[in-house]
RNA sequence: GGGCCGCUAGCUCAACUGGCUAGAGCACUUGACUCUUAAUCAAUAGGUUCCGGGUUCGAGUCCCGGGCGGCCUACCA
């Protein structure tokens, strides 16, 4: 906050100006009699000294009516506000959870009970008293000291239905997390999953880094970027489309296990799985394969299960999801062949599979070979029906212009994507470290995208310059993070595990 | 992108095929109350019915345009 930055009307005016709306304006002069009855109503700072869980852990089963001699501070958010005549109950929510305070006319000086009835739901305030619990049993603290924390000018919604209102939940976050349990559970378990990835990769002796969201070039995957504008410079760029290729460049240079959780930017539409910008881990280790990496996503996964479930069978909406190792591991072309009639491979005329890619609804290009083909069909037939954690193997060369060929066979590479419920969960492969072979690749993407094509990997020199140094060989990973919070909080839209999930400005 | 649906008080929701001054609960304000648990009771107040046009004696309701969102669908993770 710079000083000039005065608020106005324009900044308060956005449909509940605060002077103007009888709901606001009793709050701002509630807020006007806290500072005339020489008190700060934003005071700084308070030494709270027990959470609402500290009392609760402390004095957990009490008769009614009980007293205790322990005196506590405590301070929260006004959630329920119960008055009477000479006693107020204010129910109050901290970040652990809610305790009633209990304030009689009798125990406190008359300007204090004012102040103390006076106050509102959705005030932040601390309190000081005795634990004890009422005649009806309810643990309390009995209220001797009381000091507003923050005037709530607003309103908070219903106390009984809440905000459910999925686009004002989203627009106005901090509303759905004052009142939602719910939005803060998962807000605080996608924090856990994270940390707990983080763990995993350190311990197996990676080092995290953090490599550039702005690009000459955005490559590494297939998509459309944001494009931008150095002014300095002089130079369109772009947001990063994934961390791959610089995260490569890093194994040439020798640092051989690293990975990086970073935010990825692609420009393309929104829906319940996809926000524009959205959380990738990636991993490279030199001299690992892909064999190495499914081993060990399939290890990571189910220590993240384990660690948010307790078990390494996670519910997730109607299903019973297992992260027991091994995975199921098929091949692309197996799981094709297992969904069609007839029987496929990539030596399959190209008009016999254009014909069946076309019969199971995929939009064939020109361009398309029996690669793309197979992939598209895949997609068509196979992908929606696997449930539970299975490494589908083996996807063609022209898909996977970074993917090594696969050591024993034609046509495809030494990838795998773990799908869970018809969707991608993570993407590897053994890299490809070979630079000759590399340019080819892009080559090949550049003639596909002069062919029509739009989602092609762009030739990127200074990566083959790198690749020119000599890449061990390497196994890479990518994990998309959002989609691991929504299987392992139960959610099927991405906006709930994103705080913050891009919106249209009204 | 395409199709369907929605938007009414701060929040959650009503308002029949177009028809009395657009209602209710919670929240707010005022009053009563020393044991509440969504406190209760009483009274008051609160509206650009998303926005802009149109049809009509009359529009929250019907028509046209726009905004925002949801669901389904296609594509990316």
């Amino acid at each position: 906050m710079t000083d000039h930055e005065e608020p106005d009307d324009e900044q308060l005016d956005d449909g509940l100006e605060l002077a103007a709306h009888p709901l606001t304006a009793a709050r701002l002069e509630k807020l006007e009699a806290v500072r005339s009855g020489g008190r700060d109503p934003y005071p700084v700072g308070f030494e709270r000294e027990h959470t609402a869980a500290d009392v609760r852990d402390r004095h957990g089963e009490l008769e009614p009516g009980a007293t205790t001699g322990d005196i506590v501070t405590v301070a929260g958010r006004i959630m329920l506000h119960r008055s009477f005549g000479k006693l107020v109950f204010l129910t109050i929510e901290d970040h652990t959870g809610r305790i009633q305070l209990f304030a009689s006319k009798g125990d406190l000086d008359e300007a204090l009970f004012e102040l103390i009835e006076a106050s509102d739901v959705g005030d932040w305030v601390g309190a000081t008293g005795e634990v004890i619990t009422t005649r009806k049993g309810e643990l309390s603290v009995r209220v001797e000291s009381f000091t507003p924390l923050a005037k709530g000018l607003r309103p908070l919604p219903d106390k009984w239905h809440g905000l459910s209102d999925i686009e004002t939940r989203s627009r106005n976050r901090y509303v759905d997390l004052i009142v939602n349990p719910e939005a803060r559970k998962i807000a605080v378990t996608r924090a856990v999953i994270i940390s707990e990835l983080r763990r995993q990769f350190e311990n197996r002796g990676f080092i995290e880094v953090e490599t550039p969201v702005l690009l000459a070039e955005a490559g590494g995957a297939l998509a459309k970027p944001f494009e931008t504008h150095h002014n300095a410079l002089g130079l369109d760029m772009y947001l990063r489309i994934a961390t791959e290729l610089h995260l490569k460049r890093l194994i040439v240079g020798g640092l051989e296990k690293v990975f990086e959780i970073g935010r990825i930017f692609r420009n393309e539409g929104i829906d319940s799985t996809h926000n524009p910008e959205f959380t990738m881990l990636e991993s490279y280790e030199a001299l690992a394969d892909y064999n190495d990496v499914m081993a060990m996503v399939e290890s990571v996964f189910a220590s993240v299960a384990e660690h948010i479930h307790g078990s390494t069978d996670v519910a997730y909406q109607d299903q019973i999801i297992g992260f027991d190792a091994p995975f199921r591991r098929a091949t692309m072309l197996e799981l094709v062949n297992d969904a069609l009639v007839e029987t496929v491979s990539y030596e399959t005329p190209v008009a016999e599979l254009r014909a069946i890619a076309e019969r199971v609804g995929v939009k064939v290009m020109g361009t398309f070979g029996p690669g793309k083909l197979i992939a598209e069909i895949f997609e068509a037939v196979a992908e929606s029906k696997i449930v539970q954690p299975t490494f589908v193997t083996e996807h063609p060369i022209e898909t996977s212009p970074l993917a090594r060929r696969h050591r024993d066979k034609d046509h495809v590479t030494e990838r795998f994507e773990l799908i869970i419920c018809g969707s991608e969960y993570a993407n590897g492969y053994s890299e490809l470290n070979d630079p000759l072979d590399q340019r080819g690749r892009f080559e090949a993407q550049a003639r596909a995208r002069a062919g029509g094509e739009d989602e092609t990997h762009p030739i990127d020199e200074d990566f083959l310059r790198a690749l020119e140094y000599g890449m061990p060989p390497t196994g890479g990973l990518g994990i998309g993070v959002d989609r691991l919070v929504m299987l392992l909080t139960d959610q099927t839209h991405i906006r709930e595990v994103i705080l913050f999930p891009t919106l249209r400005p009204i």
